[in-house]
DNA sequence: ACCTTTCTTGAAATCGATTACTGAAATGGG
DNA sequence: CCCATTTCAGTAATCGATTTCAAGAAAGGT
């Protein structure tokens, strides 16, 4: 006796197209038009080869038919660190708009070093990814236009690329770090520091032009000491800034924020009334700090989408020639800066 | 005149690995084995393909090299939020210790949505991942099983997972919010209440379960408002349980207490003084709030790390038994819990 | 009834790397 | 010097889905 056993045992093996066509009737030429979408099958036989699909629970090998179709439905997010704020939300934006075209999102992890994301962009090119989104760590990495020549459709996020061929989404850095400066000069500070990242880094560099600048054309010694974007390296600087008199700072992302509010608070000064303080970058917690962080927030949200958009747009051919679109930043007032309520007067974003 | 160009021109059509023999005056599988490290290749031939190789830029397709070994080098990790700091430290710690072994991350943000978690597991079988690290936002789901059968390793994280072939992960959660409540009763309030995530979601239950004992050990009525996880549901729970009296809240998790802390503000009332206030995760603006955030860690990087290590572990082949770890809180005491500094004992995480 | 056009379907080639199998050359022992 | 063993390298099959080409069936017009 054969046991009363329809289901289908957890077949070890996975199931193949030739399965499916098989048990069907069918070639597997046709499971395959059925699968996507081809019109050209019969109603009866789609229904029949649905039916088939269904009760086998087949899953067709997307490895294999990414090689037959020489691309893998597969968009790389290259980013220097996802515990910051500002990345995740990205990586949030990315995945969203690739899921709902059918995409999958492969995450690059760079940590702000130079061989990692060489690494990974070699691996982006082997995996033959449609599309990237990258924030370089450096500006000239030739493994960029290797990707590119592999036919891969890439947008710079944030940071430019070199190549000619890349789009570019990024924010108007320099003229950020400038609005945030000014504002701290016109609530009377004059020996106001900026903690920066690594120069290596071109927003970093961007920035500490536009802070440089708007410090000599008032006539001031700028301050800098260098982070690393991140907690630690924001701590440290914040140390040094104060040793040197500093009674104002600029602080170059959200990450060397928190660093500098614990060391502040290390040394028992207080934000608002010892030291003014305006971050670049407006990460959730922003107004839950004491007193409310001022800062100067880029518009992340749309700033990806539109990356996205530029991206999907290519990999749907309607577009040969290059994009760039510049973000500006958004000045949002709290109470970090100035001792008093209201500042003196409301900076314009662009000069 | 030719050009005095001996580089190769930006291919279009990528090299393949015949490409590479033909110009090496070798067979492809000889090109294979150098690319693989397989030793039985002679050091003369060896080196010539390597220049080759060098010299043409070739990137082996990743592709057609996954499809032959029938497995992706890649990890799926599907998570509910990739911007709520406690996965996102999770990503982090895979990606980490993935891209030391060679495996990529691909990343499946569910949202909570049983469907897109349903569609992402779809994918992970389709994709032939190596395996996955997954936080269920239904604990069971028919397609987990599929995709162990399908010969993925599967390890459960944060959320348990009805498959019996799983690994897991998991926080004492019953516990942990135990002892946040119970310490609160100790700091004497009788009116706490418990802003909780959706049921749905097993740490919710869980939480949620812990907190009714304790609060029916001491005699005391549960209050409890349900939120979504996420900012607006801690909020709109806020508002709730203020209406209703609450003197105490012991908060589901790090992004309703976003939520908690702004709804507080809104209804201008000082936390400390107030209203009390513990919740559950630690995230990295926990002691920068006014006053600084009394929260219930749960040791992310450790089970992070934990859980990939089981990971490898498994897809090593050194594994055969299931494993599974639970790991405690750690109560971190700060000012929002109680008006007077130090609580009046320090409770023990586990009962 | 016959020819043209359209619609379905199948056979077989293809994507590019890996690997089982096989044979040749080299090495070593007696 | 010969046979056994090892090392090295090539041939060809393979992974599983897609797609070109071609053929057969059905429909429609005269």
């Amino acid at each position: 006796m054969t046991p009363a056993r329809t289901v289908v045992p957890p077949a070890h093996t996975p199931l193949r197209i030739n399965d499916v066509a098989q048990r069907a009737g069918v070639s597997p030429a046709t499971v395959s038009r059925v699968l996507n979408d081809n019109l050209s099958v019969g109603q009866a036989t789609r229904e029949k080869v649905q039916a088939v699909i269904e009760e086998l629970g087949y899953r067709p090998n997307r490895v294999a038919s990414n090689l037959r179709r020489q691309q893998a439905q597969m968009i790389g997010v290259v980013i220097s660190d996802i515990e910051n704020p500002h990345f995740t939300a990205v990586v949030r934006a990315v995945e969203d708009a690739a899921y709902r075209r059918g995409y999958r999102v492969l995450l690059c992890n760079t940590d702000e070093q130079p061989e990692k994301q060489r690494a990974y962009l070699g691996v982006l090119t082997a995996e033959r990814v449609a599309g990237a989104i990258i924030s370089p760590t450096e500006a000239k990495a030739p493994e960029i236009g290797e990707l590119i020549d592999h036919g891969t459709c890439v947008v710079a996020f944030d940071r430019d690329i070199a190549d000619r061929r890349a789009d570019a989404v990024l924010a108007a850095n320099a003229e950020g770090a400038s609005t945030g400066t000014a504002h701290l000069i016109a609530c009377g500070h004059s020996k106001v520091g900026y903690i920066s990242g690594p120069l290596r880094v071109e927003t970093a560099a961007e920035r500490l032009r536009g802070y440089e600048e708007c410090m000599k054309a008032a006539g001031l010694r700028p301050m800098v000491a260098y982070g690393d974007f991140r907690y630690e390296g924001g701590a440290r600087a914040t140390h040094e800034l104060l040793a040197s008199g500093a009674t104002a700072l600029l602080v170059g992302n959200n990450l060397m924020a928190v660093g500098a509010l614990r060391a502040i608070k290390e040394a028992k000064l207080k934000v608002g009334s010892d030291i003014a303080l305006v971050a670049i970058d407006d990460p959730p917690w922003a107004e839950l700090t004491d007193p409310p962080l001022t800062t100067l927030a880029q518009p992340v949200r749309a700033m990806a989408d539109a990356a996205v958009e530029m991206l999907l747009e290519r990999l749907g051919g309607g577009r040969k020639r290059r994009k760039r679109r510049v973000f500006d930043f958004e000045f949002r007032h709290r109470g970090s800066c100035c001792n008093q309520g209201a500042p003196p007067e409301q900076p314009a974003t662009r000069a």
